[in-house]
DNA sequence: ACAATTCCGAGTATTTTGCTCGGATATCGT
DNA sequence: ACGATATCCGAGCAAAATACTCGGAATTGT
């Protein structure tokens, strides 16, 4: 039940990205540097970003990333989902229908997965990216060296 | 981000040791025979159950397990932490300090993975066992083979 | 004694994670 | 045109985690 590098990091980057893409456009380069990160490593967690329609890009010299829409529309349900895919913790296939399962089968867990499932979606979708950088600018002078705190 | 076969397995079996224990202890053989488990892996998870302190057992012939105590008073959550350890997808050290982190190093992402985590903890918290064995009797004529529906 | 059990730790195949690497493609500045 | 700076893309790979199996010791009812 744990979370990847992949969205700790990404969500992290992608915080970075928003506070440092207004001016221009922020490369791989200077994001893995602020966030230390591995370069190679966060090209692949950004192009998950990218292709969910999140973030969009400028190639060739000078090129890098941007916000592909305002971050008051991005959530990090958003974020976390375009890079670890689901994040239900159990998927029954057919856990939203009324019946489900087999049809003449009926589990009694299947409840409390979909308990899980919704808490974690809602959780997460409720804070938006907009939120996160409001509070990052608020702190912003507590805020010292890169790489946040315990790599999360 | 996904809940392990010793969470729902684990879930599955103790609600049937708790449906089937009540005139005598259920031993592994039988759980592992109705809910379709491999018995030495199911092994495995009563072993964890039990050093939690969710179930008790009696040994030799004809012996098993049954509930260690009142079925209201065991959550989900107990059962799963007992299973799968910590629940928390996202564990800083020092995630629950005011400050936290390094010190002088704050993290803004640090609130949206605490949030996360008490959002799972509170749910399957308030999901107590013994509201799960009443749902399993009033869809007792519904319910048909053992190993439940989608392997959860 | 013997069969039925729980108890326990070690071993192992498969899958997932967390990366790295090489190279193709695009764009800007000179 | 050329080279520097970028994004883009897929393959590969070591380490860790998962999902088990297995052998055998200890305990207890008949």
């Amino acid at each position: 039940m744990k979370l990847s590098t992949k969205g700790r990091y990404g969500l992290r980057a992608l915080l970075d990205l928003a506070l440092n893409s207004e001016t221009e456009a922020a490369s791989i380069a200077s994001i893995a540097a602020r966030q230390n990160i591995s370069e190679s490593y966060l090209e692949q967690l950004i192009g998950k970003l990218r292709k969910a329609g999140l973030v969009s890009s400028v190639r060739g010299a000078g090129g890098g990333y941007m916000l592909a829409k305002p971050a008051k529309d991005i959530s990090v349900g958003d974020i976390l989902r375009a890079l670890e895919g689901s994040l239900d913790p159990v998927n029954c296939p057919g856990l939203d229908e009324e019946q489900g399962c087999t049809g003449s089968d009926v589990c009694v867990t299947k409840y409390v997965w979909k308990r899980i499932n919704d808490s974690i979606n809602q959780t997460v979708d409720e804070i938006k990216l907009s939120q996160l950088i409001e509070e990052s600018r608020g702190v912003k002078d507590a805020v010292s060296s890169p790489g946040s705190c315990c790599s999360n």
